[in-house]
DNA sequence: AGGGATGCGGTCAGATCCTGGCCGCAATCA
DNA sequence: TGATTGCGGCCAGGATCTGACCGCATCCCT
């Protein structure tokens, strides 16, 4: 390997995985003399990869932390770990990362060898029941979001299926054109080719998505903001559950956890909050709300469906604690 | 930039940030005829990193999935999110994969620019919380697995405030070998340098630690497995909070609930599975059982204070209710 | 069916660079 | 103080890189 850039590359990817190495032991590795090694050092730092470098009987290089990132060399195991660890946050509505997340991801993905693809496939199905599993609803299919994020930044078109909220599913052609995040759902906001017009589709409702292989000229959104046009679509449709608490406490440790819980928090004086929790699952809000009552006062005044489910739980650990009593 | 080692770096960064280009206009980026260009793609090729070609009016190349990871090229919001991302997934004990997750974020913070990684500090804030917050005890600083796994990496001495089990503190210097997860907890396994003998150190436990500068040849650890070492380590010590429940319902079922809330499960039979789960706070652990119970039919056979607990979350339902109804 | 745009690969000549070897110097550690 | 290590200058020969030109294949649009 005597081609100076398979050498550089591997010159940083050496430097990544060990911290110090003494200039022979490079040299030896990258088989070249000792000055020659000095000179793709230099090399790198004319790159603008800082490289520190110890003279002394102990010395040696060292990559250290520059003005920019460096290209990552990950070995499998590495990219398997960022991979997976991607799709939780990208999956988990982390707050204010979860479209970088999926570029991210997307951007890991198109290069990601299937061997990999498959083992982070195999993690994730082990990781994902970890966290909220099927309590908020369906989950959103991370390998979809990151096809779709590719899919916009390409602007490529995709196929998919796709579900409508009345139950019936059609065979879709679209130009995807933004992914928008909103709370623990994912939109896709596009223009649905066959029927001319934009449609905002919700991800975990399409199934099978794949390039069509075509790409287009780009088009702008209606009022020019996909999120705006989500948010439009969605204050078109019925609400779905939702609560208000009146919590007892300070502020800012009924806000920590209600951030915990999803919910919103909003000081109302005199000690106390109002809590406002949304969810697709009433036994999930009845969770929530109990796990607030656990560690704050709280007040209810929710929707009968609610109560009765509360009243169930209620029950169920009353008995629960009596026959363990 | 006519250094064909830097060209052939962003024509790489170049062809992961969008999937498609035509040649001319990355021979116009790269300042390079078309020629050129090509011959930069050929090397590309010969590094093992496929680049897929199109013919015909529109064009270009684009970068496939190979058979190793190329360098991945990062702008700042991607590596944020990937540093947060890990932060997260290490923190999260998700199973097999957290001692990589650590050592892909100590890579890649060691060569995060430091405004990078305030920016990932900021957002980490934001993010843990939406987690499992204090309930399953004091949470591990990433920062700090990050550190000392270089550290065990490079073989350097570390430096750190340790309080111990008895509340007792100390400041140690530590020739760190390896670290172990187990569930959600993480520790070291070090050489302590003034005591002259092997120690584990929990990391939640352990303050400021730092490089000390000096580097050690490895030691043998005692038993060759520092995971094993730490299991002896750990059965020395009293154990904490336990409950057994038994419940009814599919195995299949129940075993996914009880995945999803850390909990060990045992088929035994007659659609019953006992499921043991541990835990630090008595608080968490009841709100563990309701979720149980409120999926499943359970019997609880726990120790009194759990009993309690529940009694008092019991109680307080019932309030709710009936203020609510 | 044909034309245009694009990618592929060959060849060539000149300029550029890369490499290894040598030197003296500075910093660090024992 | 001496040994080890990194730094940078210098040099000469050889490898390479570059841009230019060419004909060819492929694909899309007209």
């Amino acid at each position: 390997m005597s081609d100076p850039t398979a050498r550089v590359l591997e010159l940083l990817s050496l430097l990544q995985t060990h911290r110090f190495w003494p200039g022979g032991e490079l040299a030896e590795r990258l088989g070249v003399s000792h000055r020659t090694l000095r000179r793709d050092i230099d090399r790198l730092r004319l790159l603008g990869y800082p490289v520190d470098a110890t003279p002394g009987v102990a010395g040696g290089y060292r990559l250290a932390a520059g003005a920019h990132m460096p290209p990552l060399l990950l070995d499998d195991d590495e990219a398997v770990a960022i991979a997976v660890g991607l799709r939780a946050a990208a999956g988990a509505a982390v707050a204010g990362i979860e479209e970088t997340s999926v570029r991210a991801l997307a951007k890991l993905d198109q290069v990601l060898p299937d061997r990999l693809r498959r083992r982070v496939g195999a993690v994730h199905a082990n990781v994902v029941p970890l966290r909220w599993r099927d309590h908020a609803g369906p989950t959103v299919d991370p390998e979809a979001l990151a096809l779709l994020s590719l899919a916009c930044r390409d602007r490529e078109q995709v196929r998919f299926d796709y579900e409508r909220r009345d139950g019936e599913a059609s065979s879709r052609l679209a130009e995807p054109h933004q992914l928008v995040s909103a709370g623990r759902r994912w939109y896709l906001v596009a223009w649905d080719v066959r029927r001319g017009d934009w449609r905002t589709f919700r991800v975990d409702r399409l199934a099978r998505p794949r390039l069509a292989g075509a790409r287009f000229p780009p088009r702008p959104v209606p009022g020019g903001d996909a999120a705006a046009f989500v948010a439009r679509s969605l204050a078109s449709m019925p609400t779905r559950h939702r609560v208000e608490l009146v919590v007892h406490g300070p502020a800012d440790a009924v806000a920590a956890t209600a951030r915990y819980l999803g919910g919103d928090v909003e000081p109302i004086g005199d000690g106390r909050c109002r809590v406002t929790m949304r969810g697709d699952s009433i036994e999930w809000l009845a969770l929530a709300v109990a796990e607030m009552a656990m560690l704050h006062q709280v007040e209810l005044d929710g929707p009968p469906e609610l109560v009765g489910e509360m009243a169930r739980l209620a029950g169920r650990l009353t008995t629960l604690v009596a026959a363990a009593g």
